[in-house]
DNA sequence: TAGATTGTTAATCGATTAACAATC
DNA sequence: TAGATTGTTAATCGATTAACAATC
């Protein structure tokens, strides 16, 4: 980033992945273009906040016309950085684990799965979705071997930090953390925790003030 | 709530079971009291945050001494309703669905799992985490038996309109949505999207940043 | 050209931080 | 009591919304 530019507050990135499911959506339904009024219909924000958002990245519309749909979403791809080919690995092959690792939803934004490990003898060997498990005892190995941008850490919660920290010494960049338990490294490692607990604990606090 | 009290921003909301979560860390390291800068220190807010954000419910701290970390902890417990004895269902016993089914921490946190639905015959009647995969064509049998406060939404994003609309109209009051679309009903039906290809996405724009 | 809609500046709103009197 | 720390008000900061000139 450029020193006259300002920098995009987090809420904003936030927001990105959003909108490209939104522009996703209008693609498959053959939108060419759209304005920013009618997907603030669309997606309950007002049109505003879309052409802020947009204009962080130094605007993508035409006036009098609009956005092109289909440009709009590549733009906001690149920007999120799904053109550049991010590996991962996924670090402990249990439920979740497996869940993730067959998903596929990953690899469809542009996410190459390219490792699983875990440490029961009883998984490690077994396949799944198309890539052997190995022990965890190779990830130095493996890692050194192969660049590896993401790591997904579905270990139980008394292994994340070693874990984590054994992915970051080799390199890796970006951490998916589903522990219950919160990652914090240098800001020169990305790092996303995922707490399902908080999630459906939210839930929970917004079904209570529904009651009253 | 009553008129004179001020609505809680939900970014306060959110913020919730992250207290709690550290909050329950200091039981487990015998820590019988706290104050909000040494919170705050840990937890890397401002104090002043923390102080604002227990005061939306009454504040919980005494002067000159700190907030009783059991007393606090307890008290964030029963404000996110985890005392209320939520029960939920999964419909959807894919590979996430069971994931999440043998999971456990939803359990720690006071949600009962009491149904796990299938459409596909391979699956209904098998057993997972004791409970008994049963037919999506039993659901409203069974809501109609058994309250169920939360639905758990694993289902193929095609299926997940109609499952909530079912759900929805059987009772269930909180939907936990895991497809890559978005669920909005009215406002008494609160509804979390949890959608973890944005989490991938936002973690990738990062990465990206980092290297620039 | 006239109409539409963006890009962008200005106004408003809300959330965070600072400050300090109250009080344990 | 003196010291510590909250509860709460005031100041600041940042994000959202409104407005409109630029321009396609």
């Amino acid at each position: 980033m450029s020193d006259n530019e300002k920098k995009v507050p987090a809420v904003v990135i936030k927001r990105l992945p959003r909108y490209y499911r939104y522009l996703g959506e209008l693609i498959k339904q053959d939108v060419k273009r759209i304005s920013s009024n009618a997907l603030s219909i669309k997606m309950n924000v007002t049109a505003s906040q879309i052409r802020q958002d947009f204009n962080y990245f130094g605007g993508f519309g035409q006036q009098g016309y609009g956005y092109n749909v289909e440009y709009l979403y590549n733009e906001i791809g690149e920007i999120l950085g799904l053109n550049d080919g991010d590996t991962t690995v996924i670090v402990g092959a249990g439920n979740l684990g497996r869940a993730i690792a067959s998903h596929g939803a990953f690899e469809k934004r542009g996410f190459k799965l390219v490792g699983i490990f875990d440490n029961n003898e009883k998984v490690i060997g077994t396949v799944i979705n198309g890539i052997e498990v190995m022990s965890v005892d190779n990830l130095e190995d493996f890692l050194a071997k192969n660049r590896v941008d993401i790591g997904i850490l579905t270990v139980p919660k008394a292994a994340v930090v070693e874990t984590a920290e054994r992915l970051v010494k080799c390199g890796v960049k970006g951490l998916m953390n589903f522990a219950y338990t919160e990652l914090n490294f240098d800001k020169d490692i990305a790092v996303e925790n995922v707490h399902l607990s908080d999630t459906l604990m939210t839930l929970s606090y917004k079904i209570k003030q529904n009651k009253n």
